[in-house]
DNA sequence: TTTATTAGGGCAAACGTTTGCATTACACTT
DNA sequence: AAGTGTAATGCAAACGTTTGCCCTAATAAA
């Protein structure tokens, strides 16, 4: 009952002409009459040819198909960066493979290896968490393979790269949560392998020594699961609570950490921004309706990917591979919401935290 | 620079043996030596040597590829059944393709043509919300492409199918909300062709009922957008409002509707529950955080995508079509918070309402 | 010793395209 | 009349694998 789908051959024979000519007939271009190309072009929409881009791609050393690899899917940030990629392939004409790794180094490189044998064009990657060398990914660079590297980059590949001001976003929060009245500021971040991670953490440095504050090691935890290891976040956490003089205040480093933060307050009983203020890096759609409202650092995801693929495009595309790479650095925007709102007395944190804070926050830059 | 993949005719060249020789000791399989087949493989060990996937695609017709067709990648519920899919495919040694379509039907149709002629093995498919006519898909299906409908599924192809409990989530939720002591509760619900939205129609319309309750046409209101559109949403919602007896409750019947719907509320300064009690499919990480906390339904997302592509690659790899397709229907979880607590007399709804319901709602079931 | 069997391996066609290099048939220059 | 140019098309090799069939030797059976 299955239809084997028409090939070129079939239509030459059926039109006595030689594969060749059909073939360039189809692609229009070359020396071929033009009533020969109307007779092709008729003959193989009435019977809906469609060029196997299996051989195609065997012949051409093409395949039209971008790979992905990163962490984790259902990361509101990579999801919105994934949307940004699908939509710019298609716009271009790809198709789009994707992987992710769950911070895992082994399974990061078994990702790797699967897309490139399958022969993808070429490759956005944000590394994961695990990642302690790149060999694998300097291998398929030097094999030829085109790579754009987005969010969590490295300096050690020399190729396009696509990233968000995350020293200025830190640095932004940080003095936001200064200007607020806070002073004794923790980071919670991720993985300290991370360039995400080095950058937030030197923003949020800078931010402190802008202020003459001193920065105090122990105000600074990193956690390897980036927020999906739930005990491995809540000891963080614990720790910097059982501190002689703990924070009153909580940048956060990464989406799924910040939420999850967000959560072990909550479930802990402890007041927001009372007991702790709390901002962090996320790109959570509704931050305005957690309670108490979030403030954030929100990136440009969705251009992120677009721009990424784009430039892997032409990366592909482009016969010579250029002099000089570029590294596009997004703008990152801070949400100010109630979360940080400036700290009360203790003898007024008593009341209905969530919902009155002395000052009204800011609108911020939200949407 | 770019050192030249090796290929089993350089095998051969470097070992003086055939090609044929060289492919037969490298699958393992027929009648070669051990000694040839250990020469061989170590040889190609090596010189690292990896199979041009292209070429075996053209041969083999198959590509080890699994494509997915649906609405919105950053959608919770979705971007977890991706996650699902790309987990079981790994197991299996497939590789995933991403297309998304925004609730367009042209756009969908587009996508499974770049599919289906990039040469993906099988398909997973949930409908988009426009999607008028299936003969596009039937067509694919009719030449034999495997397809696996998800969540948002049609009767009129004749193949596996992995659905939640809809009508029984939308069932338990309504009684839910009835046993509170709501009785005018509206359904705010997605494109009234999806079958998901028919489904939980249903199971809203059979609790009313079953609690010998009229169900009134203008308390459903359908969204195409399936909360994508801003305006059409307060539209719905602004409706609803303005009803001369307005619905004390809220059902809604999709991810990012209810989120919108809860933006919405939060906005217009409607007291949820006091003025509005509010219910919905979500699957959003955190529902415990928002102000007030939200009563959801939960999907088994990761679930539904790890069973669609399992039995997706079994249907690629079983020679004969099973002559009987299976409907495999996920529980849903109704998990009881704040949003859904009971009424309180008119006299109290200036208090905090978020924060203070008057009795505390049950555990629900969650994560 | 002859014959059958088997193990080990090679040949070449095939998958569907693409493309460099003919080839043919004219028309136009010298 | 011989040569040059050009437009339109065909031939066949190539991309890297897979696989049905054939070949050769060696061994086992008769």
């Amino acid at each position: 009952m299955i239809k084997q789908p028409i090939t070129i051959k079939d239509i030459a024979r059926s039109l006595g002409l030689s594969f060749s000519t059909v073939s360039r007939a189809l692609k229009g271009s070359y020396k071929i009459s033009d009533a020969t190309q109307q007779l092709v072009k008729d003959y193989a929409a009435k019977h809906n040819y469609r060029p196997n881009l299996m051989a195609q791609s065997l012949k051409n050393k093409k395949s039209r198909c971008l790979g992905i690899a990163l962490s984790s899917i259902p990361n509101n940030f990579y999801a919105e960066v994934i949307s940004g990629i699908e939509s710019a392939a298609y716009n271009k004409d790809y198709l789009v493979m994707i992987t992710q790794n769950d911070e895992s180094y082994e399974r990061e490189i078994k990702n790797l290896e699967n897309l490139s044998w399958r022969a993808v064009d070429g490759l956005l990657l944000s590394l994961s968490g695990g990642t302690a060398d790149i060999a694998h990914i300097q291998r398929l660079h030097d094999h030829g393979l085109p790579i754009v590297l987005f969010d969590r980059v490295t300096d050690a590949i020399n190729t396009h790269r696509v990233i968000a001001d995350n020293k200025g976003g830190a640095f932004n929060a940080t003095r936001h949560l200064l200007e607020r009245g806070f002073r004794r500021i923790a980071h919670l971040t991720g993985a300290p392998g991370l360039s995400i991670t080095r950058e937030r953490l030197q923003g949020y440095q800078d931010a402190l020594r802008a202020h003459q504050l001193p920065v105090h090691d122990h105000y600074i935890k990193y956690c390897n699961a980036c927020g999906n290891d739930i005990p491995e976040t809540e000891n963080a956490i614990r720790e910097l609570l059982s501190l002689a003089t703990p924070p009153d205040a909580l940048l956060v480093g990464s989406d799924r950490l910040t939420m999850r933060c967000f959560s072990i307050l909550h479930e802990q009983g402890i007041q927001i921004p009372g007991q702790m203020a709390l901002a962090g890096f996320s790109n959570f759609s509704s931050p305005e309706l957690l309670s108490p409202s979030l403030t954030t650092i929100r990136q440009s995801a969705f251009e992120m990917g677009k721009i990424a693929a784009e430039l892997l495009i032409d990366l592909i595309e482009r016969k010579r591979p250029p002099s000089t790479f570029e590294t596009r650095i997004l703008p990152t925007h801070l949400c100010i919401r109630h979360s940080t709102a400036t700290p009360l007395p203790a003898s007024c944190t008593a009341g209905t935290p969530g919902t009155s804070p002395v000052r009204s926050p800011g609108p911020g830059i939200y949407n």
